[in-house]
DNA sequence: AAGCGGTCTGTGACGAAGTCACCGCCGAAT
DNA sequence: ATTCGGCGGTGACTTCGTCACAGACCGCTT
């Protein structure tokens, strides 16, 4: 029997009557990976229901032409509606899901995960809350992509990925990457930054010098 | 009670047993909408599940500049997600819903839309379903306004929109809504198309007169 | 220590797309 | 018939993406 002490972060989890966490305790498995797994991909079959517990997953989008854009990032207590719609709906993504640093987490068999949505209305309201957010995550891409300036694209993403520190270890391209942009157009748009004293710049390098004017530059 | 016999045209739904039929046919409200109804819109308070039953609604965003793109749209046997999940989410969109036409539609309460996904099985496949193909919509939106060129766009939406028929009776402005661009945008690329003979035009009018072309420059 | 291959960054030139300002035109309402 | 608001056309300019290429940096080998 799987140790469920885990659940004991997640709140929403947490408060299940005990019958109802019965199916999680008997079919939980837990997963650890490093960083750099792929946990989704288009073709994969996918048989899990899988919550993170520790880490994070990136997931992006990649065309034939190699053109990429990250889409959104899974962090504890999240879970991964791309291989839950793709376990439900049977339905195909173009996206990718790849761990960034090593992941702790669960995962549901399909059964399991069936008979918690059939017993438990905390559990469904915990996964509609999560369909939700991510849907609301890809609405912002959309309007981000469709009219944001690169700037402010670029401005607020620095500062969402350096999330209070000031050091980024990332290179032109993969920033470019990030916004679904190109690497020329990140590396001019840096150095314009760094002429502003708002980054400083290193190879692989991005430190923030100056975040305020980077938040303004963010708002429009 | 309601009469049930719009269940027919849903596979999905109508092969639900009996019991599990039971909610529907004490809780649904039938609803009938002019084309121009507001769905949804952010900030309004939503208290039911809507299935489409006949016509169109179109689902689209909108910033504080009036930059408008079209998310997707929704037909017969298709649920508005938006509502649905700021029904079980209490989660807001940026994101609008409109109907195109009069629309013919049933609605649940939220009592018995839960009612209905805690007894049935079937019933949670029809609403992951629907979300995992509204989730591919806006991620096939995402790989267009970031990497598709105006012309691929404007083309394949030309084609959607056309359903077959060779007559849109649609305003540049709005085309250009459609695939989040601007006016002058759509305009010079309609007349590009013009000069090509692939289309005429008139005031608030687009004839496809050879669909062949327009297909292969929708294509890459 | 020197060389080497691969990755990362910088740059100029160009084309595609978005923005701004302004125009004339059509059509419905008065 | 005139007015007025929505629609479409156009030129000038800016921003962004693409292409081609050069130089810099890093880790590795010899």
């Amino acid at each position: 029997m799987s140790n469920l002490d885990w659940l004991k972060q997640f709140p929403a989890l947490a408060t299940m009557p005990e019958g109802e966490r019965a199916p999680l305790a008997g079919g939980a498995m837990a997963m650890n990976a490093p960083a750099g797994t792929t946990v989704y991909a288009p073709g994969e079959p996918c048989n899990a229901f899988i919550l993170v517990i520790d880490g994070a997953v990136r997931v992006y989008q990649l065309d034939a032409d190699g053109n990429e854009i990250v889409l959104y990032r899974l962090g504890p207590g999240s879970i991964c509606i791309l291989t839950t719609l793709a376990l439900l709906a049977s339905d195909a993504y173009s996206a990718f899901a790849v761990t960034e640093t090593p992941v702790h987490a669960m995962a549901l068999p399909a059964a399991t995960f069936n008979d918690l949505m059939a017993r438990s209305a905390q559990f469904r309201s915990f996964v509609f809350g999560a369909q939700a957010a991510r849907m609301a995550d890809l609405m912002a891409v959309i309007q981000n992509v469709a009219f944001a300036s690169i700037e402010s694209r670029l401005a607020a993403r620095l500062l969402t990925l350096a999330g209070g520190g000031g050091e980024l270890s990332i290179t032109h391209q993969q920033l470019a990457a990030e916004i679904g942009s190109a690497r020329e157009v990140v590396s001019r748009q840096l150095k314009a930054f760094e002429r502003r004293g708002w980054v400083s710049l290193g190879r692989g390098r991005v430190e923030l010098r100056n975040a305020a004017p980077l938040r303004a530059a963010a708002g429009h």
